[in-house]
DNA sequence: CTGATGTATGCAGTAATCCACATACATTAT
DNA sequence: ATAATGTATGTGGATTACTGCATACATCAG
């Protein structure tokens, strides 16, 4: 169904999660999405898995960090798509890629080593 | 809100309705839809209600008839939205486009005159 | 094995969405 | 004015989605 990939579109937590992918240009861990977007673990996760079904992302396990990036070939309607959150304002994820930046300073080796840093936001009732 | 555009585009029947437009390249009246796309007509109107929202379509009132269609110039986000509906495989809308052929057939002068022809999709109990 | 850590998920309450029936609104014809 | 016709919407019931809590799963360190 390609209802379902707008569908998976349509909530801002994803959409950010993607919007990420797009501008970072590389693999981010979910414990970086944690950090970036100030979302509580499990609601990352979810959102993840969501796109992920949706076609929109890929999954790579490595050791207990699992990485979620963009497709390398996928049909033309998701690289549309993909096109279109790319054409997202910079005003709307400007704070995000902010906060990644900050967050990718403690990848060594361009590896992701660290998990969620901002405790309270393991679940959000700061 | 730019999660409203895809959220408006997450439901197969106003996917539909935008994908005819992307292929008829002109200003669909109400009853047209109706007939082409075979749903009852009051899920016509509220989806066409909810795409013009999310600033997906334009509204055009003639008489009695309302015609709706693709906007001239919008944002490059919605752009690109519209240019992956563009990019639905012919068999998601064979069928559809084929339905609109038939009833733009009951256009006079480039005008629709006709209201719903198949009664029995007023409500979808068939 | 045991504990620690990163990630995923079952569950429940709430909210939002979908869908159909009926009806209201707007415009035109008589 | 009245009726007819194209379109829009209030309402209710069923379904689905979202969100937080707690916990389970997976991998690694000691």
């Amino acid at each position: 169904m390609f209802a379902l990939a707008f569908q998976a579109l349509s909530e801002p937590t994803r959409l950010r999660i993607v919007g990420l992918l797009s501008r970072a240009k590389k693999e981010l861990c979910v414990c970086e999405f944690v950090d970036a977007l100030e979302e509580p673990q499990h609601h990352i996760s979810r959102s993840l898995k969501i796109l992920q079904n949706a076609g929109l992302i890929t999954e790579r396990r490595e050791g207990r960090w699992v990485y979620y990036g963009l497709p390398a070939g996928s049909d033309e309607f998701r690289q549309s798509l993909l096109r279109a959150v790319a054409a997202l304002p910079q005003s709307v994820v400007a704070k995000d890629e902010r906060e990644l930046a900050r967050r990718l300073k403690l990848r060594e080796g361009g590896k992701c080593l660290s998990g969620v840093q901002k405790i309270h936001l393991l679940s959000r009732r700061a």
